[in-house]
DNA sequence: CATTTTTTCCGAAACGTTACGGATGTTTCT
DNA sequence: AGAAACATCCGTAACGTTTCGGAAAAAATG
């Protein structure tokens, strides 16, 4: 409710020179600064945003638009996504809104809409698809914005993500060392980036050792346990050339693989190797497997702190260059994973 | 981009009048708002939230704060909410956005900041404990607000809720009914308002009919499985009195208590009759028990609409008395329940 | 001491919108 | 015909902030 210019009243300044003390400017004397800063507590000061984004064209809030999370698998993650790059903001000392939009919407509208409005300054874009309007759209219309989940061949923007190109290429060149030559792969929802990356991960690996690739040894779908399930019990129903090595390319769909493979009656690792990628979900503990599960082990939880900093700094104008990032990840062998007889 | 001005030059009217044309007042003859709808949709206007706020108080954005949402109970609920919220706002052509906080900072500190900073025009409360500071606080700072999960005797605040005390209330009465002497309760976490009201509700109808509250035959926690497990593990463990009946005060809990009676080797309704609350989540379908369970039913998901409906209405000036309003409940007998032996 | 430099401050303008009071022209009433 | 009523429009001010160019005071330089 308190004003600058109540502040500005109450110590005899001027509006602009609170203004420049509380925001840090150079051409402020200690005395009134510190001066300043005590009335501003006094008075319970915060700024008006709306009227500073007026103005300077910063809110301080940046926001993510997305259509409602279906499924189980989508919504724990989802929760995760949100609750981590909100306390990463947060520290950041910015705002972090999050916008939900209906299935049948159109996204572009969204942010159209959003942007205009005049109250956000930037978005975060999670598992963004390879070809994605939406980042066509935030570049052309030349608003901030910071993707995860991305190919890091793609672009001109800000980027965090794991190297998921290697999370595929080491799962199935480890197995390959074992002595498999029969390896399925079981990916991620088709179009995304991360699958996308993951698949020609393999398809390398596989080149590399010279290994053909098994079209019915492939499949892709929503990350659950039910993908895990479905596709190991058609993989091992009526073909010729079973697998004798599964990579699941997450720990739900490597539960539903277990599954699956314990219901078929056949052994792990002696019948069947399994590896998988760990994304460290909370709920889903690689820890909870029996034999322990070999992985690419990168924490998900890694991904929104780099992500908050680099939105944060294309606000203030830090060249793109600087704000890309791929992580890395590493192979945890564990007991799931053996030599093929 | 396009801003009044830019349409007002475009039609040599002023900026005023254009305004005025877009915002449906009176004064402003059909030609004219023909002509000026014309021209904004032509130039692609969208209002500037922030300066619309920043002079008349109003921003169309309304907002939910919470923490985030802790284990599988609390999470499918909470996307539950934030989705039919979302919704119902853009269908009143109001944006709807999330805050999330961390369980350690302080919640009125953040309903203060997003107050202060001006962008917000209304909260959004759920699941409201019996004394809420929250509400305390909206209501001395005169911020408007809706509640969600409130005892109907609390206050001068518009509200939308069912009617928890009749809930339980009548699931009790119905057993009562039946000819059970020994019912035990499964309620949500305590000090929620919802969780005392179905206590008073449960109390009432026993005290009604003259039957003792076996202290030991109630219990209170976070409405998952679990809950419902433990509960009922514990009741049959080492007591004198066991109880007949059991009430789940949600088809989480009532599937706790399925399987833990099971394991028990009691068998539903002949041994213990089970009845609940089925608020029709998506995800938790009561057609999924067998015996099929009797329940009162009101699904959660009627919710959203009266709520954004009340919050728009608050923000319209329209009288609370208006604005507040008691969902009712309807008893659901089916298969899982019978007289004692 | 006069001049330049540095430090510290301030007034005015702007961002895009709505509220307010008044202005113009046109119609209706007496 | 004059007065009153209505319909339609407009200019100005305001919301709270930051930015810009410059002014005043203090310090450093010659």
């Amino acid at each position: 409710m308190a004003t600058l210019k109540d502040i500005s009243e109450h110590l005899s300044l001027s509006v602009t020179q609170v203004s420049r003390a509380l925001n840090g400017h150079s051409d402020v004397s200690e005395a009134t600064r510190v001066r300043v800063m005590a009335a501003a507590k006094a008075l319970n000061y915060t700024p008006n945003i709306a009227a500073r984004k007026l103005v300077s064209g910063r809110s301080g809030i940046v926001g993510l638009v997305t259509t409602a999370p279906k499924g189980e698998a989508q919504s724990s993650n989802y929760l995760e996504v949100v609750v981590g790059l909100s306390a990463q903001f947060t520290k950041l000392g910015m705002q972090f809104l999050v916008h939900i939009i209906d299935e049948k919407d159109d996204v572009v509208l969204a942010y159209e809409r959003l942007i205009n409005s005049g109250t956000i300054d930037g978005f975060v874009l999670v598992s963004a698809f390879e070809k994605d309007t939406r980042i066509a759209f935030l570049q052309q219309r030349k608003v901030p914005f910071v993707v995860h989940g991305c190919s890091s061949d793609q672009g001109e923007y800000p980027f965090f993500d794991i190297d998921n190109y290697q999370v595929a290429y080491q799962l199935t060149q480890h197995l390959i060392e074992q002595g498999h030559r029969r390896i399925a792969f079981i990916n991620g929802v088709s179009g995304t980036a991360y699958a996308c990356a993951r698949m020609r991960g393999y398809q390398d690996a596989l080149s590399a050792a010279r290994l053909p690739l098994y079209s019915h040894l492939v499949c892709a779908g929503e990350m659950d346990a039910a993908l895990g399930t479905i596709a190991t019990v058609g993989m091992f129903a009526d073909n010729e050339i079973k697998p004798s090595a599964i990579i699941a390319n997450n720990v739900l769909i490597a539960s539903g693989v277990y599954s699956a493979l314990s219901a078929l009656n056949l052994s792990i690792p002696e019948d069947v190797s399994v590896v998988a990628h760990d994304d460290v979900l909370p709920r889903f503990r690689t820890s909870a497997f029996y034999p322990a599960l070999t992985v690419t082990r990168s924490p998900l939880s890694d991904s929104w702190g780099p992500l908050a900093k680099f939105l944060k700094g294309t606000l203030d104008g830090i060249p793109v260059a600087k704000l890309q990032k791929t992580g890395t990840v590493e192979l945890i062998p564990r007991a799931s994973c053996a030599a093929p007889h």
